[in-house]
DNA sequence: GATAATGTGTCTTATATAAGACCTATGATT
DNA sequence: AATCATAGGTCTTATATAAGACACATTATC
């Protein structure tokens, strides 16, 4: 059907890529596909069509699909399971855990923070947050301050700043634990990528005193910035993290 | 060759590899390049053959070559240069900054720091360092105690731990700023992978009066085991990092 | 020195086989 | 008759091989 060739890019949709960038075939159908998680039409846990059938819709080999979903896969944007297929990736517990989690005890052993919200508002953005959140002066963020928990010890305070144009009315309700699951749920938002900074500080008297130390403690501050599936900033939070029995893994392949 | 299948698996090297894990072929195949590049075989910034010729050598097909080499790309272990050819990856400053230096001026500029040695010696391993080293008891390290500066000022003092039986001698002449490309040009050791963990501290005395800070001033406390190309963990340091005008950066995908 | 030829490596497509997951019909057992 | 286990069949992804098209770098040629 597209054996014969009277271009080397089969491509019908999109003639005029090529005097641009001109990204590989297999990149802009990968394109594609984010394009369509980012847009709702396959929502996270979507159990996409196979790989022919993709495919065929496209106008492309079967092994191009699969370069794509390969690359997908490696990102962790969608999840492949032989003889099942493969799905868009969920922000379950153990996801989070795993891929935006990387403080543990030391003893090694991952476990997933309980939280409690301090507080919760919705004020004209600071300085430091437009400038976190790539939005414009004046334009409104919701805050939410929360302390969390591990094995009931608070180890972790931090400050949360969310622009209300995405996510409107997040403090009203109840602000749920899984923060990253509730965005995809109702905001139909999916965090896809994250940037964090790390400094060395000492603790504030009011944050020393929500975690149990004196004020002076030395504590790790962890400013991390979250983007969409589309690239956007969506989140920018500041957490100050207690390493006397706990620190922040990483590795780099 | 090996159309003829009396086994699932052409490996005729190992047959007792079956009953075990199993392996796919290009895992097999990248496992072999791996094993050349550590043995030396393959020295860094070596020129690979062309797919087709090591398909032809191993045996397997060229789409199976390239998918190991695919996997060793991703991990940094070889670097493709279209029109060119695969390359060893080579530990030269550009590659060592942007995959194992994370501490970069709140400008966002990486910098390469500049080091100066305080102290060399080689002595019996700590327990700590028999830990994270995974040596024996009583078996020898070579230590070194360093200051590194970027732009002038002293942001880092760190400890370096080296097992004695992979670096002997390394204390006796210069050490170069530059550890992983004297590693591998030296020994032959090239550091393929490193974890690390951080927690916030406060600065002794001691290191204090290095970095020109008061005791007591916060820092980062980087600790991390540098793996070599076989897996062996060949380099524990605990670097201590000012970060009033620095951070660490981290991302994840 | 500019241009063409050539070699090499990568990109894309195509095809075949293997292995895991799921459904269902069958048959035996209770 | 109802229940359960099993055996096939089918669907999907994983793995392996192969071949043509394209991009880039080098070399040869004019």
């Amino acid at each position: 059907m597209i054996s014969d060739k009277p271009e080397s890019c089969p491509d019908a949709t999109n003639p005029a890529v090529a005097p641009v960038g001109f990204r590989p075939l297999y990149r802009q159908v990968k394109d594609a596909f984010i394009k369509r998680m980012a847009d709702g039409l396959w929502p996270p846990g979507f159990l996409l069509p196979s790989e022919s059938v993709l495919a065929g819709e496209i106008g492309v080999s079967q092994g191009t699909v699969r370069k794509a979903l390969d690359e997908l896969a490696a990102e962790n944007l969608v999840v492949r399971q032989q003889g099942k297929g493969t799905f868009v990736a969920q922000h379950d517990e153990k996801r989070i855990l795993f891929q935006f989690f990387k403080l543990v005890r030391d003893d090694g052993i991952p476990r997933f923070p309980e939280s409690q919200v301090l507080a919760a508002e919705v004020a004209e953005a600071s300085a430091a947050e437009c400038a976190g959140l790539d939005i414009e002066p004046g334009a409104r963020v919701a805050r939410v301050r929360r302390v969390r928990f591990i094995d009931g010890d608070p180890l972790i305070v931090e400050t949360l700043s969310l622009p209300d144009a995405i996510f409107p009315g997040i403090t009203e309700g109840e602000v749920p634990n899984s923060l990253y699951a509730y965005y995809s749920s109702r905001y139909g938002v999916t965090i896809a990528f994250a940037r964090e900074k790390l400094k060395a500080i000492v603790l504030s008297p009011e944050d020393a005193a929500i975690l149990g130390r004196p004020a002076g403690h030395p504590a790790l501050q962890v400013s991390r910035v979250a983007l969409a599936l589309d690239g956007r900033a969506v989140e920018w939070r500041v957490s100050l993290c207690l390493t006397d029995d706990a620190h922040y893994s990483a590795s780099m392949r």
